[in-house]
DNA sequence: CGTACGATCTGCT
DNA sequence: GCAGATCGTACGA
């Protein structure tokens, strides 16, 4: 499991950048699932025009990025689509990387029912909603620390080399103007098919 | 209290 | 490629 101390490191861009090749495990209802990270987007605090937390905006849902390091932010988007983030950071300080893509490696049964679907695509754990329906996320799991029993992380030492992990501008963020173009945006195409 | 809109996905064309 | 789904959050009146 990644110790409690990995999330308290200041540079979320950084993070995002180290969390691709990382698993992300829950067991939740009693199914265990897991999936290695191929995908994150960093939320860089209250400078992000694209962050929720920018300006220092700290309200019911926001409260939850200004917690220290190490604990889940899980929001509503659309109104349909919960979002699985990772606070990091010390307290105060709302960073917070969003898990876009993963690929599957335990509990494969579980996650193709809870995602309705027979077999593994290409396109089954790509896109952050579809992440959280997979691992059994929902907004009751908004808050909860990532070194406990139902979320957490690991590091299997998968190696992906530097050339492998690609860079672009954040998914979805055209209000945010200039920070929209920030390459905040990491993922890597080893595990496509 | 009213209302506009979003860190998306799917299905249909 | 595009529209529709669908509802909590944020903010202004």
């Amino acid at each position: 499991m990644l110790k409690a101390s990995y999330y308290l490191n200041s540079d979320v861009v950084f993070l995002a950048r180290d969390l691709i090749g990382k698993t992300l495990c829950t067991n939740i209802n009693n199914k265990l699932t897991c999936g290695i990270i191929t995908e994150t987007e960093a939320y860089a605090g209250v400078d992000d025009k694209a962050s929720h937390a920018y300006g220092g905006r700290r309200t019911a849902r926001t409260e939850t990025m200004y917690s220290k390091g190490g604990v889940s932010y899980v929001y509503l988007c659309y109104g349909i689509h919960k979002l699985f983030n990772i606070v990091t950071n010390k307290e105060g300080i709302p960073h917070a990387i969003l898990i876009r893509a993963i690929y599957p490696t335990a509990g494969l049964e579980e996650i193709l029912k809870r995602r309705h679907a027979e077999k593994l695509t290409k396109n089954l754990c790509v896109g952050p909603g579809k992440v959280t329906e997979a691992l059994g996320i929902n907004l009751l799991h908004n808050n909860v620390s990532l070194n406990g029993e139902e979320i957490w992380l690991r590091d299997d030492n998968i190696k992906i080399n530097k050339n492998d992990i690609q860079t672009g501008p954040r998914i979805g963020v055209d209000y945010a103007g200039f920070d929209a173009t920030l390459p905040y945006r990491f993922y890597t195409t080893n595990y496509n098919f």
